[in-house]
DNA sequence: TTTTAATATTGCAATATTACGATAATAAAA
DNA sequence: TTTTATTATCGTAATATTGCAATATTAAAA
């Protein structure tokens, strides 16, 4: 037990569960918009500005990138993260389309 | 450790986050696209049609039901469990904002 | 080459989540 | 009143997530 049974649910279903899953953290949902307001993105600006662990920050950035919402760029010895705003327009569509048919069936 | 440093996130950044996260479980999108598609819901329905036990789908419920996505009506022995349109609509309205204002100024 | 700075990874402790059997609670039916 | 059916709650086991210190990695700077 304590594993989610993603077996017995539809591909759709799981994939829509882990884009709201990998949203649901405040410091996620921090990172995105720190980063949509500069334009541009040094990880260690975030350490500071958010106030958790640098491994921590790291940690989170992982997830964001995992779901493709977030591409990184080298640059020196510095990363450039920004949001991959195609990944993110196709993210958005596939929650409104979810809402948009759920409720339109609804008592 | 283990638990999420809230007092560190603005409220709005922990209301958004709490609600992907609520979303964030297969077996909830799946109870609440089968609630939509029958306009009404009873619990016994939703064990057989998920495949999970009666006490798993009725923490899931009371999970949607905490975030007011659901209300529940009891109807002799049963619950009616429906998904309170107006919550569903400010839901969805909050979850465009965020993607809306986060994207507008984007790298 | 050595140092320094930025980020990623590893290992671990604490807490949260998921799932389910057992049981309680509730209300209709017998 | 007793039985039956439905749903909620409790207790617990298994796994996942969060967070951080320590360390590794990488590349520029000295």
């Amino acid at each position: 037990m304590g594993t989610t049974k993603s077996q017995i649910f539809t591909e759709q279903q799981n994939d829509l569960a882990q884009l709201f899953k990998v949203l649901g953290h405040p410091a996620r949902v921090a990172i995105l918009q720190y980063i949509s307001h500069q334009n541009a993105c040094i990880c260690n600006d975030l350490v500071e500005e958010i106030g958790l662990a640098q491994a921590t920050i790291s940690q989170h950035l992982k997830e964001l990138k995992g779901l493709g919402l977030l591409k990184g760029e080298v640059e020196g010895k510095r990363m450039c993260y920004c949001i991959d705003i195609d990944r993110w327009n196709s993210i958005q569509n596939q929650l409104n389309s979810f809402f948009n048919t759920t409720k339109s069936n609804c008592c």
